[in-house]
DNA sequence: AATGAAAACGGACCACGGTCCGTTTAGCCG
DNA sequence: CGGCTAAACGGACCGTGGTCCGTTTTCATT
């Protein structure tokens, strides 16, 4: 019989090995614990590894890259906010009218953005293209909002406008060196909002 | 007589020593030249500082960061596209009415971002906050015509909703990982602008 | 011209991200 | 259980950004 070669069918998951696992938990709480007690800065790679009891090139192995580290740490980070989307309590979660999700849904970013700031741009920083799987979750449930409100027009491209204001460069450089208060930068988006839905289908 | 202990005023230009000037436009140069033939990727600071025949610490001592260098490149760059807002021809130039001129100015600025891609990510990187000079004329340009335009509302955050989606993380996220067309996002870009204006003074 | 002090210079040095490759280990199969 | 293969491991190694400090240069003042 001849060797089999088994191409990784897309979509069937690749049983990872167990001290593969075990490492990858092992790397990931080293690397929160990390940014918990020194903050974003310290994760060195080396700490990392040092500190989760591995060589550096595991490290690099499971994450590629220290923003592919961050990235990961990024998801865990996320993961509440987004459990609070599907089935937390209204208006951020299900059950309010669509409008309100919206202007929910800005304001509850806007501060997810400014919270992990520091993540985000470290998740970033040398990276080619920015996470996507974060990024996603949210624009497709802003979609979702728009036509939900029958927003007239190319929908994709309006998630992204509503998106783009809260990106953490241009808050920080917003609240940082403008010197603009938060509330100010919420209320504007509410009105981005409102001009951006005006126009609606049938 | 005590020594003279000139705190330098603000807005009187510190007098820059000879060789001082000297070595910043070698650097300066040298960095283009790299980039011209051989990449953004490629300019090392060694090697700008060998190719400029100066040392190392003198390029740091100029430009504080390699972030820095390349916004000074960006400066450089963004110089032309200055002149044509200030001084060129119509509609992008004074001359038209001020929703022509809103209407070049996103699709200008469109393209001027997707050209200076590289060296604006380059610029970016490390920094802590983007260079503002570069920001600061395009924002100011933009206030500036949506209020001739008399839009009704807070002209500084709606001016930063219409530059936020050009921002080029954005950008190469919707053009490289979805594949929109430029064409899509400047049409969509329009768009925005006319439901930003749509609200009037008055 | 001499002089003195502030500013600029240069390159050795350090830390960190990322790679490479020889070694070890998990897990399947006979 | 023994053996085999693919995967994971680890840490030496490299390149680059950034700092530091002893040396050199500029230039204002006399």
């Amino acid at each position: 019989m001849p060797p089999r070669h088994d191409l990784p069918i897309l979509g069937q998951d690749v049983r990872e090995r167990s001290d593969a696992a075990r490492n990858r938990e092992a790397l990931l709480s080293a690397a929160q614990e990390l940014v918990d007690r020194c903050g974003v800065e310290a994760v060195t790679m080396d700490a990392v590894a040092a500190s989760a009891g591995v060589g550096k090139g595991t490290v690099f192995r499971r994450f590629r890259s220290r923003a592919g580290l961050m990235a990961a740490l990024l998801d865990q980070f996320e993961a509440d906010w987004q459990a609070q989307v599907i089935s937390g309590p209204p208006p951020l979660g299900p059950g309010a009218p669509p409008l309100e999700r919206l202007l929910a849904f800005g304001r509850s970013r806007l501060e997810q953005n400014l919270r992990g700031a520091a993540l985000i741009r470290a998740a970033l920083d040398g990276a080619m293209t920015r996470n996507y799987a974060v990024y996603s979750f949210a624009a497709t449930h802003l979609r979702y909002l728009l036509d939900e409100l029958e927003v007239a027009g190319d929908i994709a491209l309006l998630a992204t406008d509503l998106m783009a204001p809260l990106e953490v460069v241009i808050l920080q450089q917003q609240i940082e060196i403008e010197g603009m208060s938060v509330e100010r930068i919420a209320a504007g988006w509410e009105d981005l909002a409102l001009r951006i839905i005006a126009r609606r289908r049938t």
